[in-house]
DNA sequence: CGTTAATTTGAGACCATTCAATTTCGGTGG
DNA sequence: CCACCGAAATTGAATGGTCTCAAATTAACG
């Protein structure tokens, strides 16, 4: 179940035959979780983490008013809450997007292995820091960008991350996300949301239905959303 | 120099002696920045880390149309960029809000010991994970908050992180930022933020003038900025 | 094929922006 | 110690991007 994590980590950190040994052997559980259902809540103690088989999940906040921000999307292959193997409290929650197959790892077995194997530490901590730099990316995005150019970003940094999984071609891929979801990812109204979507394909950047995202433009589409995406660190992966 | 690195890092994780004197020993060297001074660049190969000795900075990026939004604060006792540590890249830049007094430290040499003592691997990692979930903190602050929001919110931060630091009293601390460096953090307009903070003033709730902050109502800001201080961990450091 | 979720449309209101112009503040040199 | 200077803060008025609130249409799913 842990053979696509380990080749993943492997593309960014030297790693041993006994690293490759000891990740494999790192006991998960398979479990099976439906649309909209939590594998993390705030406020809760960590115990496992999550590693994405297949599906979709975001992380999100909830503010006072009952307004929700998302703040990542995840897809097959990432973890979705690596940060709690330290942090005893769950800070945010995390949602699925999609039916969802997860690997549940025990935080204790992960943090055994980072005491024996400082090359297995090393790409934990490095696959938590390529998060870290999405995070800066996503407040640059919702803090100095307009609509268009935010929904650009979104879709863009999407793309890339799923073709870079394996998980699409050039400049098709499977969307997600619905369009509140997609506002709430950026940090607008569903309506906004729509109307900027509609532009977006008026101009022939795009094609979107409900679960395909076609990219028609990329240097269109790049442009729009003023995305460099130096700050996936895809060179490091 | 780095004495009260080690004392942070000791109240986070347990550390042995062979684990302080490995710290203490880490290679670094002292330098003074002007204000405005670049600590990181944006696309620059990353060689150093470095550690705030004394004085403000913060982490910014520009995007197209020359906006900038700051990303986080950092104070005395805090790492600007320790992910440079693993990342050959950076993808965002560092700047001084003072002037500064910085332990620039090689990364192979932060690398090195943690190849060595997991203990210390642990206490790094941790660190970075802290700043990860400010991060997400302040997506959902310029996302989903309203101006008022968004300010107090900062402030509520701000004052927390100095005190837990030992550079604050209960409710006064230096606030470093200029109206239009606040408003690069809030994702406003420094005519806008200047509007906000006139209003959190008359309503009673700080007093702020350009270098010194004093909250005056903690409830009523709390109220105002929506803060729940569970994304700082303080409770972990 | 019915039912609910998701998308789309319209119109009006508002929060925040823009663009200047003015005042205050902090630091510096005479 | 005070006059000066540039930076920072403040004010006003008009504009505009995004929101709000419905309502209508379309798509998805059992």
């Amino acid at each position: 179940m842990l053979t696509p994590l380990f080749r993943r980590w492997a593309r960014r950190v030297d790693l041993t035959e006994s690293d490759r040994d000891a990740i494999l052997q790192i006991p998960a559980t398979r479990r099976d979780f439906t649309r909209d259902a939590y594998l993390v809540r705030e406020g809760e103690p960590t115990l496992n983490c999550n590693l994405m088989l297949t599906g979709y999940s975001y992380r999100q906040k909830l503010v006072s008013d009952g307004a929700r921000q998302i703040i990542s999307i995840h897809i097959p292959g990432e973890f979705v809450d690596l940060q709690n193997a330290l942090l005893p409290v769950a800070d945010h929650n995390v949602q699925c997007l999609s039916r969802c197959e997860v690997a549940v790892i025990p935080k204790a077995a992960l943090l055994e292995v980072t005491d024996r194997l400082p090359n297995v530490a090393r790409a934990m901590w490095l696959d938590t820091l390529i998060d870290s730099s999405v995070f800066r990316e996503w407040v640059v995005n919702v803090g100095r960008r307009d609509a268009r150019a935010r929904i650009a970003h979104l879709l863009c940094e999407l793309v890339l991350r799923m073709r870079s999984a394996g998980l699409a071609a050039k400049d098709v891929c499977v969307f997600p996300l619905t369009q509140e979801q997609l506002a709430d990812a950026t940090g607008l109204t569903a309506v906004h949301t729509n109307r900027t979507l509609q532009a977006l394909r008026k101009e022939g950047l795009i094609r979107l239905s409900t679960s395909q995202l076609t990219v028609l433009d990329w240097d269109g589409l790049r442009e729009a959303g003023d995305f460099n995406e130096r700050y996936l660190h895809h060179d490091v992966a």
